[in-house]
DNA sequence: CAGCGCTTGTCACCGCCCTGTCACCGGCGA
DNA sequence: TCGCCGGTGACAGGGCGGTGACAAGCGCTG
């Protein structure tokens, strides 16, 4: 399990960061918004420990950011007795939030919390149709038959199932999938796609599974 | 529930051993490297606390030397502010530590903590299928016949019995026997998966007991 | 003290699969 | 006709998993 941890305190960081690592997590740090969206998309934490105060942007918009990519666990630390702010941190989908002072203690305990609840939900199969994706195993169930699926296929359809019936924009899948900020490399799904369809047997240009919506994206049939 | 205290302090030996006898818990004391192996082997504790500076060789050698032999709790007394120490005695197995001075009413605290989880462990089912593991004596059984276990493989069989069925993830694997960090350790796990296999006469093409899950982890049939 | 065996960490190698990249093709609209 | 998009094939680098060999550390024994 990885955690990140954001803090532009050292002291905290070093602190929180110890805890966690005494508890047998992995922790990435990062002092501000713009290195903690980097470290995120590169590391792919399973959570994150958010201080609110933050240079470059505070914690609320890092929380926002970080929503827009992942449903990962938030853990936001707020200053005691600021109840607005902690209203607004729950509504920008942090999942706990912790007030400071807090014992390392405390922060393991809910931290633990969190991604036990993450992984009950993760562990609960996606289905659409025909199609059951388990993350755990990379493997998905389609028609009857098992079919082993690299990381990025399961990614791509762990995205693509829980939108399915809808279409998802290509930016949005190379998010999810890479964490590249879009532009260029369409290639990338491209490839991924006709790999995909290769290995479970679908034709594009007369679909059973995924479809694709010319100039938008691809959708999986409900 | 028997605890062993170690300390070559006689004036320590009695206060914590009081504190813990006042609890309700069965003492038993050492107060060198050499005669604590001993009376642990003989009296089989269920919980040990050790101090640091102990004639004979330091209590970092004895909960390394513990460790080889058992899973048992370890909570570790350092000198405050030493996190050098701490750091060290955590990377050698220890569970917990207590800077001094300390009162009793936290080591308590502190050892019924320790006791609970290490109990809460136990308790998770040690069988899968035709695997028995028995910690205590770092036995297997295994198919009618019983394989020795080293203590590493001990740690790897505790945690993939553990979650039999469901595949456990590399880098959880690392956490949980070495406590390593980082990720490049892959190689140890691979010989440690390879030696296990041997030794219990497993094919990786054709697995009996241990499957691998590629780009997951391993993985115990139940 | 020397020697032995067991455990563990490390290096090197192999084969396979995953992934990124290049090149090309066909269809469609400007 | 050009340019963009989506699909396809081919190739190469690298990661991952399996395996063998060797050395260091440690306990045990003669």
């Amino acid at each position: 399990m990885k955690i990140m941890v954001v803090d532009d305190d050292p002291d905290m960081l070093a602190v929180t960061g110890f805890a966690l690592q005494q508890a047998g997590y992995l922790v990435v740090r990062a002092n501000s918004y713009g290195s903690a969206l980097g470290t995120f998309r590169e590391e792919r934490p399973d959570g994150a420990v958010l201080d609110i105060n933050l240079p470059g942007g505070s914690g609320f918009d890092l929380c926002a950011a970080l929503r827009r990519e992942s449903d990962l666990p938030i853990l936001m630390l707020t200053v005691r007795g600021d109840e607005a702010d902690l209203v607004r941190a729950l509504e920008l989908g942090a999942d706990d939030y912790l007030t400071k002072p807090f014992s390392p203690r405390t922060l393991l305990a809910r931290i633990k919390a969190l991604l036990r609840r993450a992984r009950a939900e993760d562990s609960r199969p996606s289905a659409a149709g025909e199609l059951e994706l388990v993350l755990e195993t990379l493997t998905l169930r389609i028609a009857g038959r098992e079919v082993k699926l690299t990381p990025l296929e399961a990614r791509l359809l762990h995205l693509l199932i829980a939108s399915a019936g809808q279409p998802v924009a290509t930016d949005r899948i190379l998010v999810h999938v890479w964490g590249h900020r879009g532009g260029g490399d369409r290639q990338l799904l491209k490839q991924l796609v006709h790999r995909f369809r290769q290995k479970i047997g679908d034709d594009p240009e007369n679909p059973r599974w995924l479809e694709t919506v010319p100039n938008v994206g691809y959708r999986v049939r409900a």
